[in-house]
DNA sequence: TTCGTCATGTAAGAAGTTACATGATTTC
DNA sequence: GAAATCATGTAACTTCTTACATGACGAA
């Protein structure tokens, strides 16, 4: 697929940010933070990216800033314009694919477990499913934040997006676990018929 | 996190690529295609990353190579050594975290969703949901292949990671059938209590 | 006065993709 | 004889991360 072809009209970080501040954050660093709290698990962004992006934005007429120092600590804080929300809602009905891509080490080393012995292939399936499990935990912290946020705020999608975050690693620790249970059955059954 | 900090011996993609030689796969040739029949799902790898590797795991002795053209066509072949078995295991039992790496823009945009209406909303929850759906479907139609390879060639794990990700897929399908149906819901009681 | 946080930017480098380049063999 | 597949490599480019660089403010 060349550049043209698709109608990509920003790098997508850029729509990230452009959504980042209609939904009122302001500065680049705000952005950043809302990142790492809320869309961390799956997108992220570095604030090299963001400033960029920010300048972008601008120049392209989606967002407006001004200097807004705190005291003489200096502050650049951005709007976004009618065209930006405009830009904004385009891309999120765009008919386009959604592109899904999971680096994902723990499925790459569990891919080639046969060449090891049954216990080191159990601990490697033990890890994925802590892991997971590990997630859950973590977003299940968050969802009272983002309950609150969809009660009093009408922010309700960030909570959708918790949910499907926890649906998903609770599925793949679950699955860790049956597969345990079905390789250790396995493993007795066949040591039953050697060794009668 | 520094470079030296993670006794990382091998740049990823060469352990990879070390793992497709242990499975039995010769050539730069045949691991992308198999990369692409089985782990594509949760790895990735270009044949402009994969000679390269090869030449690497050559260099550190993980791997044997040689000349093996076909007719007149030139083709190289490798073998793993004794050292590469080991190297290979250490890394597949290295107590080292596992990432897992999403980027999601399906998640990305309905996150983002509160500044849609509710019907646009739920067309981008609808095609989270159909492409994950697609997915498993898609899983399910290597599934008699790895189930095959599980039973007469010895290599269940494959089948094993197959099994993960029919699962989260299946469990992320899921979640967005019953969000759309909680927001349908909601949207019913709203509408009832504000016209009765 | 030191540490953590607020705040913005750039530069260098790593990692990965796509395109370029080449050529043999097989299949239709 | 054209198209698909086998087969290997490099070059250019994009993307993203990490490190560098700077400085104010507040709390301990």
């Amino acid at each position: 697929m060349s550049r043209e072809d698709r109608t990509q009209l920003l790098p997508l970080p850029a729509y990230v940010v452009l959504g980042m501040i209609r939904l009122g954050r302001h500065s680049g660093y705000e952005i950043k933070q809302t990142v790492e709290l809320s869309i961390r698990f799956f997108w992220t962004i570095s604030h090299a990216q963001i400033y960029p992006a920010l300048e972008q934005l601008e120049q392209a007429g989606l967002i407006k800033g001004r200097d807004d120092p705190r005291g003489r600590r200096r502050r650049r804080v951005f709007e976004i314009t009618r065209a930006g929300d405009a830009a904004l809602e385009d891309w999120l009905t765009r008919d386009e694919p959604l592109p899904f891509e999971l680096r994902d080490i723990g499925l790459v080393k569990l891919f080639f477990a046969d060449v090891l012995d049954r216990d080191a292939a159990l601990d490697l399936i033990e890890a994925v499913r802590h892991r997971s499990a590990a997630r859950v935990a973590q977003l299940e912290a968050i969802r009272p934040t983002a309950a609150t946020a969809a009660d009093h705020e009408g922010y309700s999608y960030p909570l959708v997006t918790l949910r499907l975050g926890v649906a998903y690693h609770q599925a793949l620790a679950d699955e860790c676990a049956a597969i345990a249970r079905d390789l250790r059955r396995a493993d007795a059954r066949s040591r039953r018929s050697n060794a009668p």
